[in-house]
DNA sequence: CTCTTTTTGGTAACATGTTCTAAATTTCAC
DNA sequence: GTGAAATTTAGAACATGTTACCAAAAAGAG
């Protein structure tokens, strides 16, 4: 059993006059901290290119730390574990936030169908990548689950559908909490089966797309329910 | 990237006049397959005495072997590897059938809760045994996990549904393979986020009721789904 | 600048899943 | 029964994630 570090400590910078791109947390360390930062990215950069190399059993440790120009140790002084760093990479939602914010549509619950899209298609822009990244986190071993799963990694996607409750989209009584613990379920195995390779990126974003569709004509409002049940009819055929 | 055996032969008994209880398969091989299947036998026993012994981490190979009374490479030659020993042990279905066609409900739709309930309180009767079980499954590494996830290792959940779309029990125009598809989704997920203790065995099966009954809401026929959508608030108000 | 604290480098070590080899054993076919 | 084929055994070996240890280097405080 591991020992429990303080992986994924927050980022910084140093304290001198530098313009930040968007996104950086705040500098508070010195040069102490800059450096640990520097060398995280290092690493994580590594991580990126041995991955697109080598694919998914080329990002052994022993070789992260040579691509990366540190010893063994020092991914783990950083990060904690490997699992940490695969995190880290799938948690860098940077881009996905541009992409999705660039495209945010008012409509609540198409604003879920949207983000899903987003997603999808910034996982399928870089299968390889995305699909090491998907597996690794399912072979997270106790204890490193919870940082991507549960609430806690999910809290963008519960938010959206915190925003359709609040729209009134959903039927009285229906706990936007759990729906959106069930549309988690949907994506993560939907993600998890196109990473083993049982479900073929065709197919990946409209069996997603079916899965939520389902669920919420489940939960939403009579007037809506005739988009989803149409919707539902809609991902079946791009299926068929 | 280890070399694909072919794990999990049929078992075999001996061709001598035995009474073999029900769900043996038919006596093919001769005293060598025999031997092997009382092999498999022993190790799979082993390996769950293991496991209630010293819990998860205990589960080695080497452990496992030795306990066994066989050579590290035997349950190799057996099984193939570890994962294809776990997912034998979470497929060894007998008691769970035992206990299901023991209270098989008529109505399709009531017999996919039923099968539900009925698989979640096996796994509630022996918590640690079954939560190593499921937490080694989503451990496997790719290739094997097609055994149990994936059509195959789902086909009797699918045969539920498949059931219920006979009786007439879904919209028109809903895939029943794909209704069936969600379901492992919910139900894998749930099990899975029990197994890594995420969700407290208390909300297990009102969990695993309550994606089950929204996406059998959005699927069903108009006069089903007033039944429904209130499973859908039972199992709310179970987790409120 | 000097001293202290933190962090890395480098390396060995450990546990584990897995594979490999050769010898011994067992089963099968005749 | 006898020879051929399959299987087990024992042990070594390999790759990997991970931890431990200590010396060197870097940063911070004064």
């Amino acid at each position: 059993m591991p020992i429990k570090r303080s992986a994924l400590a927050r980022e910084t910078t140093t304290s001198e006059a530098e313009t930040f791109p968007q996104g950086e947390p705040l500098p508070v360390g010195g040069r102490r901290e800059a450096g640990k930062a520097e060398r995280r990215r290092t690493i994580i950069k590594a991580a990126r290119e041995l991955i697109r190399e080598t694919g998914n059993a080329g990002l052994s440790m022993r070789a992260l730390a040579a691509r990366a120009g540190v010893s063994l140790a020092t991914p783990y002084n950083l990060f904690g574990s490997k699992r940490a760093i695969v995190v880290a990479m799938l948690q860098d939602v940077r881009e996905f936030h541009e992409l999705f914010s660039a495209r945010r549509p008012t409509d609540p619950i198409d604003r879920i169908f949207t983000a899903l899209d987003t997603a999808i298609e910034l996982y399928l822009g870089d299968p390889p990548f995305y699909r090491t990244l998907w597996t690794a986190v399912f072979d997270a071993g106790e204890g490193v689950r919870e940082e991507i799963l549960g609430p806690k990694g999910d809290a963008f996607w519960r938010g959206l559908v915190d925003e359709a409750a609040a729209a009134g989209a959903l039927r009285e009584g229906v706990n936007p909490n759990f729906i959106g613990q069930y549309l988690d379920f949907i994506r993560r195995s939907a993600m998890f089966e196109w990473a083993v390779g049982l479900i073929p990126a065709e197919r990946l974003a409209a069996t997603a797309r079916l899965g939520y569709a389902l669920i919420l004509a489940g939960a939403v409002t009579d007037d809506r329910r005739a988009n989803l049940v149409a919707a539902v009819a809609d991902a079946q055929s791009c299926l068929a």
